[in-house]
DNA sequence: CCTTAAAGTTAACGCGCGTAAAAAATTAGT
DNA sequence: ACTAATTTTTTACGCGCGTTAACTTTAAGG
């Protein structure tokens, strides 16, 4: 075996036998020399052990194998378990992805794009905070870097977006929620950081109008990512009010649900569809733990695993060539509803 | 403003009129140049704007300023949390953290070690998987780079452990479910992943007998991360079962107990402490989510501020001298009783 | 004002690899 | 087996910065 370490390609090249330009190629790209001369390096590559010094190749290359994912919040599970679907593609296909949180502050968003352009990366996987965000800086990081947009869209922004279609989501909930029992209200935040919870407040009016119902919102004050906490102040809240109308609520995404079904157990409402239940609840993202809440939440769900390689996909067109598109594309994935215990 | 872009340190020596190697001086540590020298090149970093290319920089140096911090598992949000909290206090240090998720996974846990050692990391923060781990790969690593090793201890391994002190949770936990009520039996999975679950049965069974109790202990089956499935299906065979001995569970942990306390909410089986309640819970971890089960859960809390302090704290003292602990040092948190409505 | 230690400048080399150009070797096709 | 096309080798330069050595300038103290 190689015993003594080899320290850079030039060393590899004589143990190996094959030229140091034509080591530098094949480690760009294997298939880009001859099938026996691939057989005699990957031979050496077993018998040494050597990789090319990351730094060294990246600076000499005008373009790195580097991706970055940005999310806005990664202690919410509902993006961890995104950015872990699109990492696990990224590294598939032989890119470096890393992983930054905007810890849903614009500034370090900002800082963040700053950061990743210094590590010139092939492209970018951006998942803007929404409303916060500073337009302006990140359609300039756009400009220059290849960029997906995904979950919320920012329009005329990046490259390309992908995201879930809210109309979907929100016709689904309310045509079944209207079809099983009453119509529902809607919970929302008031001033939502994310631009899906307009699209979301927007479908909803259009659903219930054309369902010849009137739409009813319930819009909570709170600011932040503390979605849970302001879901379960707000209800509290409206509980105290009984500014409550009807028995149906279709809250506008899952962490708010959660904070509301937790209020509704404080005040010995019983939620559910059964005889003694006096309120129904849904909701929309499917949450990893909806599934847990008391009782579970139905709610609609976005398919990960389409959306993560729908949007990795697209990422790596526009690697390949900037110009794949030739507008900016959008694409929306419909949702799925789940149907559990809680309306 | 300089319209023209600065390439590199060589032009911006020219434009700014400090010679390169002083401006390589004070790019390396600001405090290393005179006051006045350091005011100029501040004053001219204001008019042109110019970094230093990230990459030459980190091929030229011995050492970098990355510091890796590894986690077993990104979509839990107590991972989520803590890996927030090292990540702020290294970028306000002036380090480059990076952020890896093991996602369960140990083959992947040390490919990514292995490529963290190509990054030349001045130091990295890892908790490890646990049991799961290859812990033959992890200390060869942990000998080649400063290491921090949290939440998950190795034996041995890595220059440091920082953790939390798992009697003190078991203790405050069955000490005051004891006081408060009947004693406590334990539930857990048969076959945890994490060594702190073992640690807390050893401290469940010394407090009981010392409390002169007999320990009662649940094991259930399950593999995998997914604790809140795991202590869902575990707690409807319980109930199933009528194999519940008394009416107090302690939950190892609080994944577990908001799965359980799922289970019991469809079983109809009233969980709290007032008189109406057949059962009380109580758990450890104080996760995000525990403040919004149904009843709200009671826990012991990690204090993740210091936790994650005094670890940064640490990998910081090592990475000015890997020698500066004599041995290798363990450095364990007592926790804190949060009483909510389960217990 | 003079002495000295401290800090900055100049000049030059090295890091490990990408890449270009010209020459040599290998393969493919007839 | 011979020519043409493809691939590899040789040689050499450049990327942007760390760092060293010898030299010059600056600041501090009596």
């Amino acid at each position: 075996m190689g015993m003594n370490k080899i320290r850079n390609m030039e060393q590899f090249a004589s143990v190996s036998g094959i030229s140091r330009p034509t080591l530098s190629k094949y480690f760009n790209d294997p298939t880009s020399v001859r099938a026996t001369t691939r057989g005699r390096i990957e031979e050496a590559l077993e018998r040494f052990d050597y990789r090319p010094n990351i730094f060294a190749v990246n600076q000499n290359r005008q373009l790195t194998k580097n991706v970055g994912i940005v999310v806005p919040y990664l202690a919410d599970p509902f993006f961890a378990e995104i950015a872990r679907n699109i990492e696990r593609r990224c590294l598939a296909a032989g890119f470096w992805p890393t992983l930054f949180s905007s810890h849903g502050d614009p500034m370090l968003e900002l800082e963040i794009l700053d950061s990743l352009r210094s590590l010139k990366p092939a492209g970018v996987m951006l998942a803007p905070l929404g409303r916060a965000s500073d337009k302006a800086g990140i359609e300039k990081f756009c400009k220059d870097v290849p960029t997906v947009l995904f979950d919320s869209n920012i329009e005329g922004v990046g490259d390309a977006f992908v995201g879930s279609d809210n109309h979907s989501f929100v016709s689904q909930s309310v045509q079944y929620l209207t079809r099983s029992g009453t119509p529902p209200c809607f919970f929302e935040m008031r001033n939502p950081a994310n631009p899906n919870a307009n699209k979301r407040r927007k479908a909803y009016i259009e659903v219930m109008e054309q369902l010849g119902f009137p739409p009813q919102i319930i819009q909570i004050e709170g600011e932040g990512w503390a979605f849970e906490e302001i879901g379960y102040q707000g209800a509290k809240q409206v509980f105290r009010d009984k500014s409550l109308p009807g028995d149906t609520v279709l809250c506008s995404n899952d962490r708010l649900a959660i904070g509301f079904l937790a209020a509704a157990y404080e005040h010995g409402i019983k939620v559910g569809r059964g005889d003694d239940c006096e309120l129904r609840v849904a909701s929309h993202d499917d949450h990893p733990f909806s599934r847990y809440t008391c009782p579970s939440l139905t709610t609609v769900a976005h398919d990960y695993e389409v959306v993560s390689s729908r949007s990795v996909e697209m990422l790596f067109t526009l690697m390949e060539d900037r110009n794949a598109f030739k507008s900016r594309k959008e694409k929306l994935f419909p949702a799925r509803l789940i149907l559990r215990a809680s309306a």
